[in-house]
DNA sequence: AGAGATTATGTTGCATGCATCAGCTCGTCA
DNA sequence: TGACGAGCTGATGCATGCAACATAATCTCT
């Protein structure tokens, strides 16, 4: 199997061109380029010190994770996905971890279970102390193992994909841990977990699915994402 | 059966690169090139008379694709999945299909409801007439019709990826049409069909994943599917 | 003869230069 | 004044050259 390090989002990526690759969509994603500003390769090269060549390479991965929008003979652009996108992206990632769940419950896992049971306790632990960061990261981990623990690479290759577009709207990174959301995700999250320790798939996947639905409402309800 | 319908959309390819990527494609697939043969950038550029930078283009594509391996300062190679690569396709394809025909469902259709009418109609016609090219041609257009009718671009857009990615596997390719698989297959888009005209969502969407776990059931029990 | 070191080779990775093209500026003319 | 068009500018798209590296082949020494 080809080389491949998991980004934070899971995403399997050649191993050779991450370091440029992580550097232009830091940047991008850093908050300097409006939505629609140029992202000139004259512009990257120079910043990263190395000619064109790498950095066309790597806003043609960009381009195809949704970051960017290549027009032709024209030039490169900063592009946030729209409402409708988002909604979109939601919509496939309620199917797929909903797919992810059914497939863990279906495995019976045991590794996994104490993971997950381990990550609710301290997901307690950390709404209880009010640490909203820790809290998000514990939910992270929480859906991203799950995500791997569905013993599905090509699964987490296309939810790492999806993820990517997602964390490219940076409402959704700003909601992530809205405090109105703990208590019922949390209670969503142990509901997830019960389902896989029965070895209901079925079950499983339908509250994964409710759980992901749910979050999305939390963040698409919310006044602050544009109407577009 | 080419990836037009992702060109039609517009999709993640940009367009100006999409005859050479497809020309690079079909040279691959052509079956000149057996899984893990080296395809050199020097050969495609000389057969293309391209320079070797667009030819590194498509092939980091292709590579994204699924459809060659590049080892950084080693080559390029032809890859082939593997079986349990394909198992893996197939769970998602149940997953991207029972979505999409669950969200038709939803959206209560009614040029849909009438394409799909009429391609049961047609595939009666070509399984009664023994025409196995003609039935597989509408088989795939049953399904990419409930595709596009989902109403959800980046479903499209992964769904044409997941496709990509299993044309690879000339097996799938021969097996596409198996005359054992023509009554039922037909049957089971019949059900999926009366399901989204009771816009029964919750139905479309069962009724969808069974028949693609039947019809994956085909291909993967098919003795000539190696066992890697 | 065999094992390790060494050269040879073929490939990629990247830098650079030039032609091409989209979009804009500005001048011209009705 | 306003519209039209030729050039201008900046960017991309691609060709080419060179260096670096992985791998294979060869050589050397024991």
């Amino acid at each position: 199997m080809q080389q491949t390090f998991s980004t934070e989002q899971g995403l399997a990526v050649p191993v050779h061109d991450l370091p440029l690759l992580d550097r232009v969509r830091a940047l991008i994603l850093g908050g300097d380029f409006p939505p629609g500003a140029p992202v000139s390769e004259v512009f990257l090269s120079q910043e990263f010190d190395v000619s064109r060549t790498p950095i066309r390479e790597a806003l043609k991965q960009l381009q195809h994770e949704g970051l960017v929008e290549i027009r032709p003979k024209v030039g490169t652009f900063v592009r946030e996905p729209t409402r409708r996108e988002i909604v979109e992206l939601f919509q496939l990632k309620e199917s797929f971890e909903g797919l992810a769940a059914g497939l863990l419950a279906r495995r019976g896992p045991v590794r996994e279970i104490a993971v997950l049971e381990r990550n609710l306790e301290e997901s307690d632990e950390a709404a209880a102390a009010g640490d909203a960061e820790r809290y998000a990261a514990l939910v992270h981990e929480f859906h991203q193992t799950i995500i791997l623990g569905a013993d599905n690479n090509k699964l987490a290759e296309h939810y790492g994909r999806l993820m990517n577009q997602l964390a490219y709207h940076r409402l959704v990174l700003r909601t992530a841990g809205h405090p109105g959301r703990i208590i019922a995700s949390t209670s969503e999250h142990r509901t997830v977990l019960e389902m896989i320790k029965d070895k209901d798939h079925f079950g499983a996947e339908a509250a994964m699915r409710n759980h992901v639905y749910a979050s999305s409402r939390e963040v698409l309800t919310d006044s602050r994402t544009r109407n577009d």
